[in-house]
DNA sequence: GTTTAATCGTTGCAGTTGCAACGAATAATG
DNA sequence: CATTATTCGTTGCAACTGCAACGATTAAAC
């Protein structure tokens, strides 16, 4: 193997690393300047949409941060009155996590801003591109998945078909 | 819009941003674990391959490194003598990077390594699925060119075929 | 030729990150 | 029940990050 065969420019996992940081940081500009988020916290928030009372645990196992990032995030939206935690009463380790109304207002805002973004990156590829792209995502996650060496796949990046059995 | 509707598990941004990091993870877990080495280590090596001797700006031009980043990477693979750094003479305010032979040989072993795991990725993808992802990310990087708040892209990363007028 | 502007690589700094370890709470074991 | 393991969220720490500013050098402007 000849080192200067070797061509970074067309490397898969440098190509996918470029696209997926331009993409995000796009992406970061808006909800960063508008609302003094970080991509943690915009994570966070998204994720309580959806699961309106939850761990830190629980978002940690569903969103691909960290637990310490996620306790990070969670405590500056705490201060910033975006969440309310409050302890659970079954399991006294546990925090009940909660939007309130102003995380909502501003996380309706950013997803808003999000959908036209990804409206606009999305209706420059034809039909047929997008779903190819969505295969190859699962095909590139499966091939992780086989790989012992590999980090494990987050709850909510399995497909809904796939096997989920018991809580995260 | 109904905050609820929005889902990240098939958000383009996020579902690039998951896989793009599980697949850089992997291929770090080896050359960190092997060689000691960061991603911004590993692509200032990969561009010395192809180019011998340049400056910090033209690395930080080529890899989508800030160039902070890659003058602290230069200076650590300098004290582990796997580069040379020199002044340039027509211009002292340049450096000449170099690789060294240990470089190079500790270049080779990730290359072999990157490019099998590539290999395995890529085997998993029909032909056709592989053409599209190809011009997909050429596709999307465009709508971002097109997008005064997405930053810009790097060189490197514009086809050759483009308009690359002028040194980086 | 002198002054001003631009570019080079580096570094100070403040904020962020991941990891390991922690105390507290619960579960599992004997 | 008592003891040991496990899990919870948090935090100390050291390493890393991006940004802005720096001195040094070269280019541009006048």
């Amino acid at each position: 193997m000849q080192v200067n065969d070797f061509e970074l420019a067309t490397f898969l996992p440098y190509r996918l690393a470029v696209l997926s940081e331009r993409i995000s940081k796009r992406l970061a500009v808006y909800y960063e300047t508008e609302f003094g988020l970080s991509i943690a916290e915009w994570r966070v928030l998204v994720h309580l949409s959806r699961c309106p009372l939850v761990s830190v645990r629980e978002i940690h196992n569903c969103v691909n941060l960290e637990k310490s990032r996620v306790s990070r995030a969670v405590r500056k939206l705490e201060v910033r009155k975006m969440l309310r935690k409050s302890e659970s009463a079954q399991d006294q380790r546990l925090l009940n996590i909660a939007l309130t109304a102003k995380g909502r207002d501003v996380l309706a805002k950013i997803v808003t801003f999000a959908l036209s973004f990804e409206k606009t990156l999305m209706a420059a590829l034809e039909q047929q591109e997008a779903d190819v792209l969505k295969s190859t995502f699962e095909t590139l996650h499966r091939v992780l998945d086989s790989d012992p060496q590999a980090g494990l796949r987050s709850r909510l990046d399995v497909p809904a078909a796939l096997p989920a059995k018991g809580p995260v």
